[in-house]
RNA sequence: CGGGGCGUAGCUCAGCCUGGCUAGAGCGCUACGUUCGGGACGUAGAGGUCGCACGUUCAAAUCGUGUCGCCCCGACCA
């Protein structure tokens, strides 16, 4: 391919509202184009690097033994309706009407295809001679994302594989998703991604046990707890925080409780700011409405409730937090200024333990602008349940190890759940077992965001230049560059060299444009072309020089020579990323 | 949906506060010439309903109101 012959819009400024590395350098770098918030075009270059991706996910995917297909992402709503999730996706999903002379028909862009495969394998699966059976697809997602951000990593149409497994049993769903979970292992290692297997909520898709692939960046909108010691690693709506025993310090000295005014504030910041007290000295009381009975739960002020965790320690079906008017009759006071002590209606106190060990801590009065202050628990109040009711932090127990846990930002990438019966179930999804009887076809479902993996990839790998590929998902693998288009000689060797990668099957682009050479190095560091072939007074020798983008010294080669080489090298290359993995592992030394 | 910022040429931005000549710069683009190993230079050009609407005014890119769009923080989110 020659460059004056495709489309590759680079840009020496970045674009106004690109903040971070992967959306700056895939805009400057020409292979995306906004089309709107949340909708990105991909351009030549672009396009490229997602194909290579899919088609990597689609090796793997094959190589499991599951089937692709390619269903609609068009959808009559009434299939969403029979499992409750028109409700449940609420403003996520896309709604549209399709109007066929008087009739209308209320359609969903989907979101995803639980619904609709398992909608298909009904009609089509009766016998557990069929099963098990793994069928996924490779096509765009629609939803519609409250604050898209940042570029591709976030948007309200983006490139899905997900993969549904159909099971007979427990053992058989175990097997399927094990395989699964092997083969996300494989997709991003070829990728170049650098990926953290963590355990996660499965959310309301439902179902049991689920583990998310992230991908550790700074720009990650997920936290992830990592135990350093045991490898422990779990996204933080999930993590479990190590059983520990929080005691008083024996020479505490516990105060007298001090009513205090606090006029106006009734957030943990304004209390701080106010009483000019860390937020680890306040205690949050928030009013929950659990399945209908309000409870108050109580964690230290710099941490967060974890609503699933809550609903398990009670066994609750259902948790939010309680309506204003449910405070104001349980504390007696606005909003803002709940407490433990002589709340005005008796409720159920949960607690975090780590109260504990907390010594004259400032707490809610259950009276307008008034806190509490040298509060102590057991003293003042007493608490009904202690549980792991928040969100981990920093420094938290490793619920295995007890090691101290870190946290790091990641981007989610890949998803993994055991659904069980829930989509079966409500769509009659059944088969006739060896004795003749009806079952319930049991579920898994599989996703991978692959628009993702290509930002991610740019979010982890890039330098001041701009991104660096891994030769299995560049847009090309090798830019020839002659110095001078002018220079007729160099243009023919040129010219041969991509003839004789792209017989070989390598992707080679010609930067043929009439540009000084520093113009098409610097475009060739930004887009990040693992090689680059350059043309120049070393052809008078005989002489091309070979330079990858992570390496600091090019070589020289024979021009003769130079084409056999590359394709050997670049083969074991597009299988390995050997050489791209090293260079960062060198980096990181 | 709350808070903040922005909208002027394909891109990055100045001009707006304090209204007034033909609305500017750099990059990019076109032509010609000189250059040619890390974003060259000269000359000549093309390119703009100043997001949109209404209002104030003799006069609006500039002031006011409204609206649309984009970005960031938060809430939300398989």
């Amino acid at each position: 391919m020659k460059w004056s012959q495709t489309l590759i819009p680079t840009m020496k400024e970045t674009p106004n509202g690109a903040e971070i590395p992967s959306h700056i350098f895939m805009l400057r770098a020409g292979m995306i184009s906004q089309v709107m918030a949340g909708a990105y075009a991909y351009l030549p270059l672009g396009w490229r690097s997602l194909h290579k991706a899919i088609n990597i996910v689609r090796d793997e995917m094959n190589k499991t033994g599951a089937v692709e297909i390619f269903m609609t992402a068009l959808a009559p709503q009434s299939l969403y309706e029979q499992t409750n999730r028109v409700e449940a996706f609420g403003n996520v999903l896309i709604k549209s009407t399709l109007v066929r002379g008087g009739a209308k028909t209320p359609v969903v862009f989907c979101p995803t295809h639980e619904e609709e495969v398992t909608s298909i394998v009904s009609q089509y699966v009766s016998s557990y001679r069929q099963l098990p059976l793994v069928l996924y697809q490779i096509q765009t997602k629609f939803r519609n994302e409250e604050r898209p951000k940042f570029g591709v990593l976030r948007t309200s149409e983006f490139t899905m594989k997900d993969a549904y497994s159909f099971n007979t049993s427990l053992e058989s769903l175990n097997e399927s998703y094990n395989a699964m979970y092997d083969a996300y292992c494989k997709i991003f290692t070829r990728c170049g991604v650098p990926y953290l297997p963590v355990e996660a909520e499965s959310g309301p898709i439902g179902g049991d046990a689920s583990h998310e692939f992230m991908i550790p960046a700074a720009n990650g909108e997920d936290d992830v707890v990592y135990c350093p010691k045991c490898h422990y690693a779990a996204n933080v709506e999930k993590a479990e925080i190590g059983e520990t025993e929080y005691a008083r310090p024996a020479d505490a000295v516990l105060k007298e409780v001090a009513e205090l005014p606090t006029p106006g504030a009734h957030t943990i910041e304004q209390v701080c700011k106010f009483l000019k007290a860390k937020p680890k000295k306040v205690v949050k009381t928030l009013i929950y409405d659990v399945d209908g009975t309000p409870v108050a739960v109580l964690v230290r002020g710099d941490c967060d409730v974890n609503e699933n965790k809550l609903r398990r320690v009670l066994k609750a079906e259902k948790v939010e937090l309680a309506d204003e008017k449910t405070i104001e009759r349980v504390t007696g006071a606005p909003v803002g200024f709940a407490g433990p002590v002589g709340l005005k209606e008796k409720v159920k106190l949960v607690a975090d333990p780590t109260i504990k060990e907390m010594v004259n801590f400032i707490v809610g009065a259950n009276k307008a602008e008034t806190h509490l202050v040298n509060v102590n628990v057991d003293r003042d109040f007493t608490v009904d349940v202690y549980g792991d009711v928040r969100n981990a932090i920093l420094g938290d127990p490793c619920p295995h190890c007890h090691e101290p846990i870190t946290m790091e930002n990641a981007i989610e990438v890949g998803h993994v759940f055991k659904l069980g019966t829930k989509y079966t179930e409500a769509l009659g999804a059944k088969y006739l077992d060896e004795k003749g009887e009806q079952q319930t076809i049991i579920m898994g479902c599989y996703g991978i965001g692959v628009s993702r993996i290509i930002a991610g990839l740019a979010e982890t790998s890039h330098d001041d230049h701009g991104i660096i590929w891994p030769v299995s998902l560049a847009p090309y693998e090798v830019c020839v560059c002659p110095v001078k288009a002018t220079d007729d000689a160099a243009m023919a060797a040129a010219e041969k060299i991509v003839a004789g990668l792209e017989a070989a099957g390598v992707d080679a682009i010609l930067d043929d444009r009439d540009e000084r050479p520093g113009v098409k190095f610097k475009d060739a560091d930004l887009i990040g072309f693992p090689v680059r072939v350059t043309i120049g007074k070393g052809l008078a020798d005989g002489k091309v020089e070979v330079k990858w983008r992570w390496e600091e010294e090019a070589s020289l080669v024979s021009v003769d020579s130079v084409v056999d080489e590359l394709v050997g090298q670049l083969k074991e290359e597009r299988d390995t990323n050997a050489r791209f993995y090293a260079a960062k592992n060198a980096k990181k030394n």
